[in-house]
DNA sequence: TGTACATCAGTGAACGCGCGTTCACTGATGTAC
DNA sequence: TGTACATCAGTGAACGCGCGTTCACTGATGTAC
């Protein structure tokens, strides 16, 4: 059956969406492909008119997380206290159980890590997030901070998902948001 | 056959031994039993009169992660500048290439939670480490400074060990280890 | 001390299952005349 | 405008493979007499 003329490009972008959410939730090697295309209801066979293995699927995937999280960070960071706004939405309850939505760092990118499947995309994410940090502290040991900040969020954020207590991932999370932002405000002030 | 009467318990340790290493290094899903049994002249079929399924060898091989972590920081935390010396030793660059013999918090731990398969022991090897962590802070805030410590020390290996870039991965570990030591020698010289 | 027997750690074939991938096919639609 | 045809996104059976798990069996050794 022949479709209208973008059909094929919605499908296309549909496979990629539902890959993201469930690569972020499940896992890489957990997502099989067949119950992904059974989620859009699609048959399996189709995957490959539109990509031409699972690894291409994970490196597109991995780019609209990418994108997606680009496009929040950048609301983010458009207001009036840019990294506390940051810091409070990677700390956030919805986050800490929304992987499927959130930062891909902690989930495809560590998955990717772990089975040595580097991207290049990993690097773009970091970057891009140490550069708003370090705009936003704007002092000179900016780029050191942004490092900082960046690792202890994720570290946060996988400890708090790692655990089994819900009340301690909860403490991570808000000792470690508290201790940031006192860290983060001293390092704005001494950047005035 | 009939072996001599401790074999059982030595070929038991041998299982969960070459577990423990091969999860933290594949990972838990990736790694089969078929060939997690051959690796030690085994065949699978014995696997079941070990251990009644690969969860509890999963639950084994992680508490046994933990004692080997336990004994190597029981060494740390006995020097001279005992939280300098388990900083370098999380940061290391032996420690970056060998998740393998490493801490399981960002590999079995990470990964059990990612399935929503969370286990007791990954409590019990974070509250070892922050409580070793507070004694040598030794100050008020020391539980709270505590867990900024391990959050920023593990989101430093998870992110070094997901970029593509090992000049990039190099450099996390660097700055995050030279700043968190700045911080840390402040908190040790307060809390005197 | 020598023999018969019970034990049981380990063997290896087999189970159903889901995986990633391939491929001959379908059939509604856009295009050509 | 109406008809014949080419296109090609999607179909669904099939491929070999490795997974976790089961189970009837083996055979060297410890034990009992």
């Amino acid at each position: 059956m022949r479709y209208s003329q973008d059909h094929k490009a919605q499908t296309h972008r549909r496979i990629i969406k539902e890959a993201s959410v469930r690569f972020r939730r499940d896992g890489i090697g957990a997502t099989g492909l067949q119950p992904l295309m059974k989620a859009l209801d699609l048959t399996h066979g189709g995957f490959y008119s539109h990509f031409k293995s699972k690894d291409e699927l994970v490196e597109k995937a991995l780019q609209a997380a990418a994108a997606e999280l680009d496009a929040h960070c950048e609301t983010l960071f458009s207001q009036e206290r840019p990294l506390e706004a940051f810091i409070d939405s990677y700390l956030s309850a919805w986050h800490l159980t929304s992987p499927a939505e959130g930062c891909p760092l902690p989930t495809m990118s560590s998955e990717l890590g772990l089975r040595g499947q580097h991207s290049a995309t990993t690097d773009a994410v970091l970057g891009a997030r140490l550069k708003q940090i370090k705009t936003a502290l704007g002092d000179g040991r900016g780029e050191e901070q942004a490092l900082m900040v960046m690792s202890t969020l994720v570290g946060a954020l996988v400890l708090a998902r790692s655990v089994e207590k819900p009340a301690l991932a909860q403490r991570i999370l808000d000792v470690v948001r508290d201790n940031l932002k006192a860290l983060n405000l001293e390092g704005e002030r001494a950047g005035q």
